[in-house]
Order: structure tokens, then sequence, then C-alpha cells
DNA sequence: TAATATTATTAATATTGTTAATTTATGAGA
DNA sequence: TCTCATAAATTAACAATATTAATAATATTA
């Protein structure tokens, strides 16, 4: 890196910093270059130097977030022995992580990506992530259990799609429910996945 | 009701159809009062008279997509017999519907409540509109199998969950997936719940 | 140090929601 | 039919937003 390209990711870190603080505060609405600007220090038009626009300068703070989700998790579940244990505690923490913070769900799976800018990559390795985190448990479990890969496919398929569900219907309007009666259902389902 | 309410149904009538046509071709993004009353021939701030604000606006045209959904369900599940293929076709009908417009999926799931009204009561029926078209093919699925009412629970939200979940993923990014294989993935899912 | 290149800021344009002020249409009573 | 009070519609205006153009400030380099 020259020069410049450090004075170049450090202006960035400090828009995406600020950017950042907006969305766990009040969600991806308030991000304004206006309020990015006043919360980094500077004007709105410096914005435009580092970032094609308002959205390039959101997207950018999607792989910050998976990470940030990624060491959650692994804080959580650290010790935790047994497939079935692990795939149940990844899950209840990657969904504790989004109820923590809904403004960063809403980025990763509500927001129209629009015009894709820049790097795509971050933006699809939102929908592999979560089986990232499960794919070695996945695994286990079904050489434990002696499931074909065809139906573990299925059973993972599954599983994901109801987690991201619960989290769309929980996160954004909120019927009465809680995180707790999110999880428990869940984990309902992970059990009939499971014991079969 | 009386002429002036005769009238003012009317003309609520022209900008709530203004508004499905736009969020029906190009989403909720371009419902604008400007857009709305250039499509409807009046004046943007007319239809202030007519709604509260924006958010009244498009809250109106919820109630007329759900019922658009529904009797496109009907259409398409019309004559079909037996449990599992209702269920099935009902829930095809349903992804492909939202396919078709997704912009209405926008309104419908996306959305953020206070975007979309304040009022509750048409909102929360989102919810339950898709267990609603369900229920009875749901039932007599459990009466044929001897589905214990609490494991029908279980099976009836988890696939629920996960067909929104299919939906949250295929509408918002295409990750080259086609509505055959969302429908394929689901219908497997299906099986997979009912076949045991 | 002076010229040049880079970076930041202010000014300006365009779009949006919403309200205020104003104009236009309507309908009841003379 | 005419008048005028009321309702309805429109234009004007304001505030917030994104973005770009023009300008000012700063840093670099010969």
């Amino acid at each position: 890196m020259t020069r410049n390209e450090i004075q170049d990711v450090r202006m960035r870190r400090y828009f995406i910093d600020a950017a950042k603080e907006l969305i766990k505060g009040e969600g991806v609405v308030v991000v304004s270059t206006r309020n990015v600007a006043e919360r980094s220090g500077y004007s709105y038009a410096t914005i435009y130097n580092y970032f094609k626009d308002v959205r390039d300068l959101i997207f950018a703070c999607v792989e910050d977030f998976q990470q940030e989700c990624k060491e959650y998790i692994e804080s959580q579940v650290k010790g935790i022995k047994g497939a079935k244990k692990n795939i149940s505690s990844i899950t209840n923490s990657y969904i504790k992580f989004f109820c923590m913070y809904p403004g960063i769900f809403e980025l990763f799976f509500l927001e129209k990506p629009k015009v894709i800018s820049t790097r795509k990559s971050s933006i699809e390795s939102i929908y592999t992530f979560f089986d990232d985190m499960l794919d070695e448990s996945w695994q286990s479990f079904a050489s434990e259990k002696k499931i074909s890969p065809l139906r573990l496919e299925t059973i993972k398929q599954a599983y994901k799609l109801a987690v991201h569900g619960e989290l769309l219907f929980f996160i954004n309007r909120r019927n009465n429910e809680t995180l707790e009666s999110v999880t428990k259902r869940i984990d309902g389902i992970l059990n009939y996945f499971i014991k079969r």
C-alpha cells in the first residue's frame, strides 16, 4: 500500500464507522450523507471522493458487520460440544445478533442491492454466511446419524430458510413475539429435523 | 353511502389504482405523491384531501393486493383434489404471485410497517394470510395421516417460514435461481414434511 | 518558492413529503 | 338565475435528501 492508499483506507474507515454506528443505532434509513458527514467531522460532499454514492457506503459496512456477527457467534458457542448443541447454539446466537441490531438484518436481507455497484462478493456471501457457520456441525451430525447427503441437503436448506423466515417476521413487525419465543420455535423445528 | 361518500371512494380509488400500478411495475420505491398524482390526473396536493399521508395511501393498496393474491391462488387451485396436492398448488401459486409482482412482496414483507401505515389490523393479516389459505388442507392432511396437533403445528410453522425465507432470498437478490428451482426446492421440503 | 495536483468545502440542482395560500368549482338559498 | 359560503383542487413554499459543479484549501514537487 502506498501512502495515498493508506490515507484512502483511513478516510473510508471514518465514513464507514460513522455509517455503522447509525445503522446499529437507528437503521439504514438514517444513513444520509449529511448524518455520516456530521458524525465523521467532514463535509457531506467529501464522501463522494471515497464512495460512488451513499449506497456504496452503506454496502461497504456489510463485511465489517459479517465479521462482527461471526465473532459474536464464536464467542457464544465456544466450548460447546456435540453437533446438535452446536447447531442450536450457533443459530440462537445468529438470531440474537440480528435482534440486537435489526438495522444490520435490514441491511443484509431487506435492502435492495439495486446497482450492486462495487463488490458483488460480499453481498453474495451474506447468503452463504449461515451455511458456512453451520457446515461443520451439519457434516458431523450427518455422519453420526448416517443421514444421506440428499436428505441432509433438504434439512439444511429447510432449516436455513425457516430461520430467515422467522427473522423476517420477527424483526420487521414485532407480533407480540419475544426473542425467547422465536428461538424456542426454531429449536422446535431443529428438533423435528434432527429427531426422526 | 351518501353522494359525498361515493365521490370520496371514487377519488381514493383513482389514487389507489395509480399507486398499485406503480407498485406492480417498479416497486414501492417509485410511489411518490407526484408520481401517483401524475398518473391519476390530479395534483399531488389533492392526495392529502383523501389520505393522511403517502403511507396511508400505500397502506390502502395492501388490502387490494391481498384480495388479488387470494383470487389468483383460487383460480389456479380450482378443481385440484387431495390435501397434499392442494398444499403444493396453493404454495406454488402464492410464490408465483409474488414473483410476478416482487413490488407487492416488498410492500407486504420488506417495507417497514411505519412506511405502510400506523393502522395495525390489515398489516397483521399479511402474516396470517398464508396460514389461512392452507388451513383447510393442513387439517385434512392431519386427519388423513393421523398427525398429532402438536406435530402438525411444527410442520405448518416450519413450512410457512421456509416459504417466506425462500421468497426473501429469491426476490431480493436473484442468485441465478429461477421460479422453477424455487418451487422445486419448496416442493422437496413439503415432501420431506409429508412423506413418512 | 511557485506551479501543479489533490482534497475538501460551498453552492447549486433535482427529487421528495408536506403544509399554506390561493384559486376554482359546487350547491343551497334568495 | 344569481350570490356567496363551502368544499375541492391547485400552485407556492419549505424542509430534507442525493448528487454534481465550482471553488477554496492544502499538499506535493520541480
